[in-house]
DNA sequence: GTCTATAAAGTGATAGAC
DNA sequence: GTCTATCACTTTATAGAC
């Protein structure tokens, strides 16, 4: 599991590389201080210089993916209204909005994709306390705005029950992100850890039934939903 | 938060209620032998003489908690297969089969209801490695159970979707009972939190529809699963 | 910017008196 | 069983030399 590129020659960027991968693997509260910066060949203070303290050194890894990552939901989500403004969106292509930019994102990290996905899932799994004001504004932001939307494809849901599907959306994917290994060891290896497209094209199928829970017109489910949103 | 019973005369009680109380609140890694015991009104040295070390402490918490709901599980199960030998039980039966034992736990326990909800789901997110391998045992026992049971109700569906939405299910559950703050948080208040028997219903239906998604005959879900099940 | 040395507080665990 | 005292170690952070 030593993947960090050593090849960065900035000692910034290697403590964050390291930080980011010894937070993925074994949780933000498990990781030192002293681990970043053995990983990354570092000295021990070289934390502290660069990034102040451990504290901040967690929050700048926090909303380095996590902006990003609401950012191009929402855009995302503008292409789908902007595209049928009278309308309805279906309700896949409103999840795809929610999580296709982990799939752009993993591509610009240097993390391996199975760590990016820990990281990712450990992240959006944090309580709100240990987030700043600031990401947990973006959180909200983003959240009226999904919920707005699948407010208008699903009208006969009262907002409440949407509410506490999209609650349970996101645990289903946290769980997804960081907790492959049950997965695998439950399954007896049957179910591998495929790439993260596919993974995800299971996800949105499973989301989209139990957020239409209970509205009458399946008819709207094609078999190949991937096919009507071009990447 | 300071609900421990100082009644429970016995060192050995009070110690164990302190435990479960901040692993729920703070989770396993962040309580320390100290908090426990200060909360406990012990000494410093009770963990260590009554538990053996402080891992020792945690193990006793998890299969404490993690053996009964496993049983219970099955034990409905049983009661479901039973009375339908030949006929195929509904899907939401299973799943209340899966989660219902928690109301009977959330009894028994001197924990409040919020915090027994947030212990069981920090203990259903722990990694694989942080269990014995006895529990890990009893973990695969109950799944292979339920995997079997569902595969029967939805023949169609391929045995490796079906691992991957029972895993979208846990990561549901898992959310629902560890991060509530963000649901109140998201909704504005506007989605409380209710009685643990409400938020069960939501996910039932939730989770039922995630299962069966796919499956054309949409027919067998009334509005009123709970009522179709004597509790 | 990078290093060593060290501070100051916290960690789990234990020996030994009572 | 319960307590105090303490060990051996780790933690984050910083002062000051280079």
């Amino acid at each position: 599991m030593r993947d960090i590129k050593l090849s960065e020659s900035q000692p910034k960027q290697r403590l964050l590389a390291a930080a980011e991968q010894l937070f993925a693997e074994k949780g933000f509260e498990s990781v030192a201080v002293r681990d970043v910066t053995q990983l990354a060949k570092a000295n021990v203070a070289a934390v502290n210089y660069h990034f102040g303290s451990r504290d901040r050194l967690v929050a700048l890894v926090v909303a380095r993916y996590l902006a990003p990552f609401n950012q191009e939901r929402l855009d995302r989500l503008d292409v789908l209204e902007r595209r049928a403004p009278s309308k309805v969106v279906p309700i896949e292509e409103i999840i795809h909005a929610l999580i296709r930019p982990l799939v752009g994102m993993v591509g610009k990290t240097e993390l391996s994709e199975a760590l990016f996905c820990k990281l990712l899932g450990r992240i959006l799994a944090l309580p709100e306390e240990a987030l700043s004001a600031e990401v947990v504004e973006q959180m909200k932001v983003s959240n009226n705005r999904f919920m707005r939307a699948i407010g208008k494809v699903l009208p006969t849901v009262p907002q409440e029950d949407l509410q506490w599907r999209m609650h349970f959306l996101v645990g289903s994917l946290v769980h997804l992100l960081t907790h492959q290994d049950w997965l695998r060891s439950l399954s007896n290896g049957t179910s591998g850890s495929p790439a993260l497209e596919v993974m995800l094209g299971r996800f949105v199928r499973f989301a989209a039934a139990g957020l239409r829970e209970g509205v009458e017109i399946e008819v709207s489910a094609p078999t190949g939903p991937q096919a009507l949103f071009d990447f």
